[in-house]
DNA sequence: TGACTATATCGCCAAATAGCGATATTTCTG
DNA sequence: CAGAAATATCGCTATTTGGCGATATAGTCA
């Protein structure tokens, strides 16, 4: 996006944002943030069914932001993009200077 | 995200996600990154109608993205967040990375 | 005031998708 | 092989939303 970027680059990107628009798809890179973990594992942190997380995750696998490695009978996944913690965090200091500064009229009052 | 998010606070994250999740509103900031512009200049640099793109400005401006000036009978929108911006150049650049590692994978057979 | 321009909103439709239960598939174990 | 456990997929529904044309609203100017 340094030049002026065309319909086919937004979409592309805007496919990606909508990876991130999700609150559980979000929990997940969440967890893990802090270390590998299998879906089952997943499962029962989030509350939500089974077929839901591997749902998810498929989306965030074939968004190539995940490792995917079988083990026997089970499937562990990991980060691959640490940027997305970045992005996350450009986020949420987003909202946190708008819920600050909403505060400030308050407190104005 | 920090700590451990809850619900509430990754549904924020992923509504704001959501508003980057669509071409045209990229569109919108990629001109606005430039400099500001009435309803109309947008209209005439998106290939799509007055409505839409009222609409679209609409979803900015309460994300807080955008500042809203109005002048005689005209609005002018400008940009209100720069990380906007950083969040694409990130996007982009995982994008750029997955592509060229694709392609790897085509220049090695 | 009335005509004109700019912007916002309304009602609608079509497409996308989160979530669920049920089921298929895969892998291990006995 | 049969059975169990883990994961993926299927069919479905409800909700959301981008997009449109039509219309409403607001500002300007004669």
């Amino acid at each position: 996006m340094s030049q002026k970027p065309n319909r086919e680059s937004l979409i592309r990107v805007a496919e990606m944002f909508r990876v991130f628009s999700e609150p559980t798809r979000l929990a997940i890179l969440q967890l893990l943030k802090d270390q590998p973990y299998s879906v089952n594992d997943l499962v029962e942190q989030l509350e939500t069914s089974q077929a839901n997380v591997s749902k998810q995750l498929k989306t965030l696998y074939e968004a190539d932001l995940l490792f995917r490695e079988q083990r026997g009978n089970q499937v562990f996944y990991s980060i691959k993009e640490k940027m997305v913690y970045d992005l996350c965090e450009l986020v949420c200091d987003k909202l946190n200077r708008s819920a600050r500064a909403s505060a400030e009229v308050f407190y104005q009052i």
